[in-house]
DNA sequence: CCTATTTGTTGTTTAGGACAACAAGTATCG
DNA sequence: CGATACTTGTTGTCCTAAACAACAAATAGG
């Protein structure tokens, strides 16, 4: 059941907002499955077969979309157009880290075509990171093909973000505090700027295109060196809270240890699971994620092994509150967790069915995230391609 | 940002459609504000006056809203009329408690027009609840006035309901488990029955009629003798999960104590904060909530507001994993909860604001809950009410 | 009593989706 | 290989329902 509080959608419907909303559902469908057979839009969508040609026609004037013959038939019947993204539509992706600053440029149909990562001395301030991809971004443009759209730029943070103007509030591990990203990097680049925090978005990808495609209720928990952040997606729509800031999983209480996560709190799951406890007791300094998961999976000793169901149970006592509040479909871990959970998988569904209620927890299935390197890449690009596909028809791009 | 993840509304609309859509959105207006005028109808909505007229003309076919002029004009121009839910459109609230069965009757316009309690032995089965309720809701049905008009039956139960087909789960103070309790229900009434998780009707009642009016992003908790639950709205809609067990706030863990709550879950928030303990140190047995709020109001020895502030450090604890996690606008809190609050606001606010994230509390405010004793009557009913508002056409109501 | 203002009503226009008929292209079967 | 069945795209027509415009009704203020 979705019933709705009633704060909600009090407008009523003119026949112009009907087609912006069937344009905006054909070309979500587009844009989500890549590339779909206009018969699959007719049977999806339940409008006519004229009405979407109708509107396929519209969207293709636009430049948002373009038709082809389906190679390899199947089936009886005249055989349907394909229906794909406009590979000239384009968004940027910005990632700022600790050292370096990473810009992507990413096509309406999921394709990465262009990366590059501008190292940067420690503890860049936001204006650094501003100034640099702003760099990025105006070299790219250059090289791009005459004709090409650019939707904006996504900027994924690793701390908060208010979502309505694109203020960072706060990022423990860049030092950031309250810095006005969105509209100085807009104003730079001439585009459209939109910041989400980085597990939020990376719930976001692996929602649309990673490893929970199509599923409604899902908890994505993420960990990289900075910490552990989460996401949520309830009744197929991201939960945001009143600001953006929700989905801080990571500093959701679990024990009365008086251990402090990067923010200071005590007892978090944060402060439980944590890269460096592994990397230390590895001996392992400054090791990417792979280094870290092959130590994880050949790991023999029985202090070993203690240590990683250790962290294996605070990470289920995390879990087993998030069913027991979300009820999810899903959970998909990323970052150094995927390893965590590889090294037992079996173990750690089992600890979560212990903690929480059983009708909550008896369907959950717990995965690994899908995207890899891609995920705030793809993330990030959503978001400017969520403005663009939700008024496809007034929306202004910006030529190359 | 309400960012959807495309596994929603993928369907198109068509021009009937729409029509439906809008007599939904009228008529949720209606129901939502008890009355309101055209004039405020067309504002709100964005439609056209002839479109509204339109619109109400045909709910008032229907039988579903009446139209009167309004009192006391305000203004200049041709006064507005007043346009209210038809009186004789009613729902059945059912509310199975421990030791009885209270069954309403409540208006569209949410006035509860009947109340009738049936004490019933101790520990009754699902078996007999189902027969009270249907022997009290025929013998209401015999006292309706002709043209009376039934939605349905709300059911609101403690513990976990599956919401696809109204199964009780696991309720742990009814020591009920695994009832088809809607169907056998509609069997005996003839009446469409639905049933909710009573926690999370009183999350529904509070952001519709009470203290969370117009709020899009709210966490509830709610207490009584039998545990805490809780429920939230995110981006205006009910969090209900995959299955529709969401919500079970209570059963956070938050602390590393093995104490046990209802469920059997160590060191959650339920087994933390308990009526039971404060019942205990006051010698009161079997106390109303206002009995218990007036000894906690004026408890003065340094023992009694130790034991009060300890269980206002836990319920903080809880409720600063809630801030995090879904950074709401408002904290409704329900049962002996707001006794809890009112003994020191400002102290569990402050506690609430030390464990969570600066950025994700520093608008959040805590209330008491508005509706009191008809908390679950009018959250239970919302459920036949949104059926019949979601289909006002096609919905078929039974008369008396 | 007259004017300005707001709202309800009625008749007309218009946008856009549904529908029906036909053309186009594929697979199957004899 | 041709006939048939089947599915899809296209085109022209129909129809629903919202917008719009003009007018009538009801109020407040001068």
């Amino acid at each position: 059941m979705t019933t709705n509080s009633g704060a909600v959608s009090n407008r009523g419907q003119s026949s112009d907002s009907v087609r912006q909303h069937n344009l905006t559902t054909v070309l979500r469908l587009v844009h989500l499955n890549r590339k779909i057979l206009r018969s699959q839009l007719t049977a999806i969508t339940g409008l006519n077969r004229s009405t979407v040609s109708a509107l396929i026609s519209e969207l293709e004037e636009l430049g948002l979309v373009v038709e082809s013959e389906s190679q390899g038939s199947s089936g009886v019947g005249r055989p349907s157009l394909m229906v794909a993204p406009n590979e000239n539509v384009v968004a940027f992706s910005v990632n700022p880290e600790i050292d370096a600053t990473t810009v992507s440029v990413v096509t309406l149909s999921g394709q990465v075509i262009d990366r590059r990562r501008k190292l940067m001395g420690s503890h860049p301030s936001p204006e650094d990171a501003i100034r640099v991809s702003a760099e990025v971004i105006s070299e790219m443009r250059k090289a791009f093909r005459p004709g090409t759209q650019i939707a904006g730029v996504g900027v994924s943070v690793p701390g908060q973000v208010r979502t309505s103007d694109g203020v960072i509030r706060y990022a423990p591990q860049l030092g950031w505090v309250e810095s006005a990203f969105a509209t100085a990097l807009s104003q730079e680049t001439g585009l459209n700027v939109f910041l989400g925090n980085d597990a939020s978005l990376g719930c976001l990808a692996e929602a649309r295109f990673g490893t929970a495609k199509n599923v409604n209720d899902l908890v994505f928990l993420f960990a990289g060196s900075g910490g552990i952040g989460g996401g949520v997606v309830s009744n197929g729509m991201t939960v945001g809270g009143a600001a953006g800031y929700a989905g801080e999983l990571g500093h959701m209480k679990v024990s009365s240890s008086g251990r402090l996560d990067y923010s200071g709190l005590p007892g978090t799951l944060e402060s439980l699971v944590r890269r460096e406890d592994l990397l230390d007791f590895f001996k392992l300094y400054v090791a990417t994620d792979e280094e870290l998961a092959a130590e994880i999976r050949s790991s023999e000793s029985s202090r070993a092994k203690r240590l990683i169901h250790d962290q294996l149970d605070s990470l289920a006592e995390g879990l087993s509150n998030l069913v027991n509040i979300f009820n999810p479909e899903v959970i998909v871990l990323a970052g150094f967790l995927t390893s965590l959970f590889e090294f037992d998988p079996d173990y750690l569904l089992s600890q979560v069915k212990k903690g929480s209620l059983a009708a909550a927890a008896e369907r959950v299935v717990i995965r690994n995230g899908a995207l890899g390197a891609d995920l705030l890449v793809l993330g990030a690009a959503e978001l400017p391609f969520d403005a663009l596909i939700s008024s496809p028809s007034s929306y202004s791009l910006k030529s190359a």
